[in-house]
DNA sequence: CTGATGACGTGTG
DNA sequence: ACACACGCCATCA
């Protein structure tokens, strides 16, 4: 998969950022930032944000979170405590809306390039 | 078309 | 280390 490094297009973008958080795998997460990173959009932190809201199902948008490993995006969800249940669920450790182990459960999309 | 908003991140005081 | 400000760019009013 190329991701958006191909063609710089718009609607490109968002699926990337859906293919590459369908991608991370279980018991694992990863932040916008990083994502926006390996997309070559290194601030557009918030554009990734917008994307997990009109994401689809499939789109695992539990296991995305801020740089510093909180569930900012718990409230959007049906219920908010979903997203927490989920982590938890896959072996993660959230305390108040925040990932306890959140630098060793923290996933780089850049992996990706590395198992190719 | 202009301005405001937001599931963010980084820089500065 | 904490708080505030700015930049980022798509979407909505």
């Amino acid at each position: 998969m190329q991701f958006g490094k191909t063609k710089p297009h718009k609607d490109s973008f968002f699926k990337d950022v859906y293919a590459v958080v369908r991608l991370i795998p279980k018991g694992k997460v990863t932040t916008y930032g990083a994502i926006g990173n390996f997309l070559g959009a290194k601030s557009s932190a918030r554009i990734v944000g917008w994307a997990m809201k009109s994401a689809p199902k499939d789109v695992p948008a539990h296991r995305v979170v801020n740089s510093v490993g909180l569930l900012t995006g718990k409230f959007h969800f049906n219920p908010p405590e979903r997203m927490a249940e989920l982590l938890k669920k896959e072996g993660i450790e959230v305390k108040d809306d925040q990932i306890r182990n959140f630098k060793s459960s923290f996933w780089d999309p850049s992996v990706l390039e590395r198992e190719l």
